[in-house]
DNA sequence: GAGTTTGAAACT
DNA sequence: CAGTTTCAAACTC
């Protein structure tokens, strides 16, 4: 699949306080301009004229990112929306923008209440080559990983104001130490051949002036760059076939456009300058590859909302007041993110409930005052009532004012229902002059008594569409705690005690994910990865949910008795099948089983072998039982195996260059045509990068590539061959290599990976490739070390993230 | 709804 | 890093 990414339509640029909305003059320099080079990077609108006086003194040195990587012909900017379809509002942003930017300078940078929503968490975004863009600002923390696929690398960058206010970059990485006062930019340009997994977090922390809230809850959406703007374009991709219908498309979006204005743009620019290019021609031509609902993902949705455009249409139709905006934030929570599906050639986020769940949850959490009541105009009546509570009772957590608040309210009157009676004792209790602190606290726990009476009431809050945590001992603040491992704060239908995952305790909070985070860097990824590329056929569907075939548990289950039948199962749960990654007992996973294989290989005779049923076709000196097979046990993605395989076979390669190994060492090496793309694809993608162990791929971003192809799945769906992927199923990153395919042939994870590590001798790993399970090179690859942190890593948390002391990981493969 | 089971997370 | 403990969800009755 062709595949590029581009930015958003519109982008919308901050720069020392002023917002400027990048318009086409700035196509062929998909940069969001710093404000000292807004004028060489753009042609001058009004808008950047007029917003030009608010620029910030302090230039960040762009020019040392163009120096090392522009390419405008690499990056030409692409537009994706379609100017047809902006409706006047929308096209009048620009102007407006102008006329609003120096009102907004003024009424938002002086303040001194402080207000801070959160857009904490995570966005993960796998993207190929293009330009990787940030741009943001106010913020207090933000940190970014970026994983580098086929460099195998990491990076973790961090970003914070200093002791002087200004916000500090510092990446070893990309070479960069910026400062600026109000705002960064960062570029990285993605070579085609790479691919990177972006893990985005941030926390932002916004003033405001002593002017009304509501002014400045409709200006937020200004000052907050799209966050969710990670945007693929494909040759042929009907716009209608990746978000619906147009009308329907048009509707929804025209409804919830505003309301998903987000705390940092994070941007690819279509690396591949002929998709770009022709794109830009076709601007139809869109294809969304974030973690949004396809039909949040139109650019529309990015394009900041306005004063004058505060009336939109609800789902149902309705007009519905948008005066006071509320913003979620399209950073999503990791299951959320985890969780989207396809539709035709794309991915689109799941809209099954839970993951409209994770959605809202996620809203609350990133934008804790910016409710999440618009959003629930768009979703199911549980999810609606889901969102509405949180978003509602969160907003008055933050201080909102009673204009704010009732407007809110009028938003999702529709959905009120039954929460009228909280609604309205939040409403009072928000419109008291009680302290925000004690305000909360009154409202929390008047809240759980709430949730726990309703839940008493209804047997369990997830009949609402609120399937929230219960922690009792663990303060929500660690994994075992649901919200906090989604990444979203709990809320008001959780019924935990003690909790301290609330906006309140915000430190707290990221202390705590610091501190797991320090012990796996990649704790708040997704639990559940899946091809971003997963075609509609690899779908399983169950019910309202569709998982995709392909998707896996990152690391995993270890289930010894449930058989991965229950719940407890996190495969099961998630609906995937099990894979190599897995070190469950008794395997009869529905979604797909882990291939058991006995292998009675000399040398392994006895051990219990997990076996890719696509390895058939790559190691044809392998056994495996036809019962297997008959048994239906061959069902994993290939893919997946792949995976596993490669993993397996990373570590031990003793940092030596993949593509130094010799092709002897490998039993598949003279025979290309038995080594699958997939294979290829990875050994490709470890092309020996200077100082980056070659195997420290990022697991999150290999499963997700890697599971493209199309795992035998029960329930019914599209069983391709195995191991077989068709031309228009290779990645890009398979078409685009720079490294001879010979270097591919550098290991063969088939050869090696003999026997689960319960079943190995002590000590034995090392001597053979791939012993270990891929849940614990998942493990492995999360523990591995960033990016040599360049950076001064002022965090110092953040860079013993990365250098990852995490070699627990795989201590449950034990039980 | 209390008690049990289960497996992930955390700890040692 | 294997073994153990803690924890909370899932499950059972």
């Amino acid at each position: 699949m062709t595949q590029c990414f581009t930015h958003l339509a519109r982008e919308k640029i901050e720069a020392g306080g002023s917002v400027v909305y990048g318009e086409s003059e700035s196509r062929l320099k998909p940069i969001i301009v710093p404000c000292s080079q807004k004028e060489v990077q753009s042609s001058g609108s009004d808008v950047n004229e007029q917003t030009e006086s608010q620029l910030s003194p302090m230039p960040i040195p762009f020019s040392q990112w163009e120096d090392q990587w522009h390419s405008s012909a690499g990056c030409v900017d692409e537009y994706l929306i379609d100017p047809e379809e902006l409706d006047d509002s929308l096209n009048s942003l620009p102007a407006q923008a102008a006329r609003d930017g120096p009102h907004l300078s003024q009424s938002c940078f002086t303040g001194t209440q402080e207000i801070i929503p959160k857009l904490e968490d995570a966005n993960h975004v796998v993207a190929e080559a293009g330009m990787l863009k940030f741009s943001w600002q106010y913020e207090k923390k933000f940190s970014y990983s970026l994983l580098n696929v086929a460099e195998s690398a990491v990076d973790t960058m961090s970003f914070e104001r200093d002791a002087n206010g200004f916000l500090e970059l510092n990446s070893s990485k990309f070479n960069c130490h910026m400062k600026a006062s109000n705002s960064l930019n960062l570029q990285s340009r993605v070579p085609q051949d790479k691919q990177y997994m972006a893990q985005v977090s941030q926390n932002v922390m916004l003033q405001t002036s002593d002017g009304p809230l509501n002014e400045w809850d409709r200006n937020y959406p200004q000052y907050l760059e799209s966050f969710d703007s990670v945007e693929a374009c494909e040759h042929g991709a009907e716009r209608s076939k990746i978000l619906g219908p147009a009308e329907d498309v048009d509707r929804d979006q025209r409804a919830i456009r505003r309301h998903l204005q987000f705390g940092a743009t994070m941007v690819w620019n279509g690396g591949a300058t002929t998709s770009s290019i022709d794109n830009q021609s076709n601007p139809t031509k869109v294809v969304v590859n974030s973690m949004l609902p396809a039909r949040f993902r139109n650019l529309k949705d990015l394009v900041p909302s306005s004063q004058n455009e505060s009336i939109g249409i609800s789902s149902r139709g309705k007009p519905v007041s948008y005066h006071n905006t509320v913003t979620p934030t399209s950073s999503c929570p990791s299951e959320f993110v985890g969780s989207t599906r396809n539709v035709g050639d794309l991915p689109v986020p799941d809209f099954t409930p839970s993951s409209l769940s994770s959605m809202a949850r996620s809203v609350s959490m990133h934008s804790n005052m910016f409710a999440s009541k618009n959003l629930a105009g768009y979703m199911s009546s549980q999810e609606k009532h889901l969102a509405t509570n949180e978003g509602q009772n969160l907003a008055n957590y933050s201080n909102i004012n009673s204009v704010t608040t009732i407007a809110a309210k009028t938003n999702v009157h529709t959905h009120m229902d039954d929460d009228e009676e909280e609604t309205h004792a939040v409403e009072a209790a928000t419109s008291a002059s009680l302290p925000v602190a004690d305000r909360f606290e009154e409202l929390n726990k008047e809240s759980s008594q709430r949730k726990r009476e309703k839940k008493r009431v209804t047997g369990t809050s997830e009949s609402e569409g609120c399937k929230r945590c219960n922690c009792k001992r663990s303060k929500c603040l660690k994994l075992y705690c649901e919200c906090f491992a989604a990444g979203v704060y709990c809320v008001d239908c959780c019924a935990c005690t003690e909790c301290f995952n609330k906006p309140e305790y915000e430190e707290t909070v990221l202390d705590a994910r610091h501190q797991i985070q320090s012990r796996n860097p990649l704790a708040f990824a997704p639990k559940i990865v899946k091809s971003v590329t997963d075609s509609p056929a690899n779908l399983v569907e169950e019910g309202n949910q569709t998982t995709p075939s392909s998707a896996r548990h990152k690391r995993g289950c270890n289930c010894k008795k449930s058989k991965c039948l229950k719940k407890y199962c996190e495969c099961f749960q998630a609906r995937v099948g099990c894979s190599d990654g897995c070190r469950c007992e008794g395997c009869n996973n529905p979604f797909g089983q882990k291939t058991a294989i006995l292998l009675h290989n000399a040398g392994f005779t006895g051990a219990e072998r997990w076996e890719n049923p696509c390895h058939q076709k790559l190691d044809t000196k392998e056994t495996v039982t036809a019962d297997s097979i008959k048994a239906g046990r061959m069902q994993c993605s290939p893919n997946w195996k792949e995976l596993a395989n490669i993993i397996h076979g990373t570590p031990p390669v003793s940092h030596q260059h993949l593509g130094s190994v010799t092709s002897s060492s490998n039993p598949d090496a003279g025979n290309s045509s038995n080594v699958s793309p997939i294979d290829l694809h990875c050994r490709r993608s470890y092309q020996p990068s200077v100082g980056y162990p070659p195997w420290s791929c990022s697991p999150l971003s290999l499963a997700t590539e890697l599971s493209e192809g199309m795992p035998p799945q029960e329930l019914g769906c599209h069983i391709p061959p195995y191991g077989i992927l068709k031309d228009g199923d290779t990645p890009e990153i398979l078409r685009v290599t720079s490294t001879p395919p010979k270097a591919v042939k550098a290991y063969s994870p088939n050869k090696k990976r003999i026997s689960p590590p319960q079943h190995q001798p002590q000590g034995s790993r090392s001597s053979y490739l791939p012993s270990l399970r891929s849940g614990r090179k998942f493990k492995i690859l999360q523990s591995m070390p960033s990016f040599p942190p360049l950076t001064p890593c002022s965090k110092s948390k953040d860079c013993s993230d990365v250098t990852g002391k995490d070699h627990r990981g795989g201590s449950t493969s034990s039980q």
